[in-house]
DNA sequence: CCTAAAATGGAGAACGTTACACATAGAACG
DNA sequence: CGTTCTATGTGTAACGTTCTCCATTTTAGG
């Protein structure tokens, strides 16, 4: 049987594809039974089992996932990341990436761009896929259409507040905390003279981490007293502007003395525009940034910045996501907590 | 048939997911019509191609990209790349992206963390999904392997100097000129006493872009009559480790007046360990990097660097996908020029 | 008008796997 | 030994689409 089992592998390699039917007749057994084994269900002997796992390893027989979403499974989930320069996001898919790594699970990733109709076709292309579940990072899509997707696929969302959804779950870092860690931090270190540069965001706000992060501003300066100087600098939605409106900030004559920046995104920028215009940071303006992303931590930068810990992020939005997949209904809101890393930009 | 077509698009949303055959049903053709016009085949009139659209578009119709892979085309190309948190390849996505935004062709990534393991896994699923075909970026993987997988599915490589592959194509920058570039502008500077930054790559060495970089640095210090003082300095391949080997290299008092570097991933960092060590940059130490990241444009930094154009190599690799997956056969081995950006760090 | 060629639309099987129903063998119990 | 229960393995249809073959209709030319 066995020297008959290698004919077969070499006749089978210049058939095409080793299917499940191979499987079967290379292992004296039906494909319904090779399917139990796949499947890992209930009813298949010890010795059966062998036997097809010993055939499936001499074919090198690999189920076909097209096949497989027809039916059942197909051991892949999709990550749809709202751009891919955005520094905080490899920390997220590392952690996704870690999770998966002892399974035969798999994450492909869509890249969206921030653009609503891009976000949408590709969440649509992982339903059709019939992948086995969704992970959306920082997605600009209104909460009912996200419910609608998640009546089609289990979705995970990370990095959007929205507590009160049922359909789907959320997983983010807690932004009022981490805005109000960067508020004490300058606090402490006797600063009053606080703003916050934030950004424009008109789609999605009320979900969003900016609008957290600025309430856990806002917030933060209330509790010490200082609610009447709270202040918010405003971006402008297009990014290619910013750089123009950081300077116009930097210029400005009443220019706080330290600034608590919604993002690294703008907090580098800021901080090598500051430099190139002579004012001392701290000195002179002290500043703190949102995601203690690598290049903040080069000594040329040395930015402080709140921690949210993107690979703790991705690994807790895949254990959540797979626990959806598995049958869970119920909804789940989960934080995790911020940190602060202090450099030489304050403190 | 209008009022019945409405009719039945209410009762379709209750009975579940909308199919071909809902579709044949609502415009009152064959489900083989339906494929016919969604394939774009041969045989169709205007008139039952326009019904049958009229349907679709009723019925919000999305064909199963599973079912697809069965026996068709599912519209979308992988894309493996080696880690995500290299800045130059939000450009190489960029790129694709841009290519494919006018199609219903849509681009899902694996990030292989620069595990041969990982890559193989992330690749087979790619083929066992049906994608149409797959873009590697700098892959660690042996050409012959490659040359396999070739054979169940359309491929191009980028950062992948093989010129007598057969069966799949590269697309890459001229890494030679590029580093012949750097050269030539140190020496344009008055400076002779050039080295070289490279690293450490065990696997695929030989079709390696640390290779051609190497090559063409000693080429051109050879150009120059600078031969005998051509030197190389290899980084390990644990890049976790680079820092400290980039401190020996600016500790060492035997250090060159200039250096080119493989890449701005160890570029940015020896600048920013110049400076916290008082070297001058560039009086002491000129440095040219390559990839021409945007962190190497921060005035803080303001590192010189060898563009390599990745949006443009990701818009070509798509290109060339597409036209292989449309059935070319001939291998196309394709290099795109680089080009200098000189900044303070050199120049 | 007739004939031949081209265009059109449909029937039905293929694609590779899963899931369900059920026949049968084996184990447990009186 | 006979009956009941449990475990195992199999047959077969479903899943949603594409592809091939071919019957019929339409078009073109004499």
């Amino acid at each position: 049987m066995d020297g008959g089992g290698e004919t077969k592998t070499k006749d089978v390699g210049q058939l095409g594809r080793v299917t499940i039917r191979t499987v079967a007749a290379h292992s004296g057994v039906s494909v319904a039974a090779v399917s139990k084994v796949l499947r890992n269900a209930y009813g298949v002997s010890d010795n059966l089992r062998n036997k097809v796992t010993a055939s499936i390893d001499a074919l090198g027989y690999r189920p076909s996932r097209s096949a497989r979403g027809l039916r059942g499974r197909t051991f892949t989930i999709g990550v749809l990341l709202i751009d891919i320069a955005n520094p905080f996001l490899p920390q997220v898919i590392a952690g996704v990436n870690g999770v998966l790594a002892p399974s035969n699970i798999r994450a492909m990733i869509g890249v969206g761009q921030a653009e609503t109709q891009l976000e949408t076709s590709l969440i649509e292309s992982m339903i059709d896929y019939k992948m086995d579940g969704v992970i959306l990072v920082a997605p600009r899509l209104p909460s009912d259409v996200i419910a609608t997707f998640a009546r089609d696929i289990p979705i995970v969302v990370v990095g959007y507040h929205d507590p009160g959804a049922q359909n789907f779950d959320t997983v983010n870092c807690d932004d009022e905390a981490g805005a109000a860690l960067a508020v004490q931090a300058l606090l402490a270190q006797g600063l009053s003279d606080i703003g916050m540069l934030t950004v424009e965001q008109k789609v999605c706000y009320d979900v969003s981490v900016v609008q957290q992060r600025e309430r856990g501003y806002r917030d933060a300066m209330a509790a010490a007293g200082l609610a009447k100087q709270a202040r918010l600098h405003r971006l402008p939605e297009n990014f290619a502007t910013h750089d123009a409106a950081l300077s116009a900030f930097l210029d400005d004559p009443e220019r706080p003395a330290a600034v608590f920046c919604w993002s690294d995104l703008d907090a580098i920028p800021l901080l090598n525009l500051a430099a190139a215009r002579g004012i001392g940071v701290p000195d002179q303006l002290a500043i703190i940034g949102y995601d203690n992303s690598p290049l903040g931590a080069l000594n040329l930068i040395s930015l402080s910045s709140v921690d949210q810990d993107g690979q703790g992020l991705g690994a807790l939005a895949t254990e959540t996501l797979l626990s959806r997949i598995e049958g869970r209904k119920a909804a789940l809101h989960l934080k995790i907590p911020p940190s602060l890393v202090l450099r030489r930009s304050a403190g």
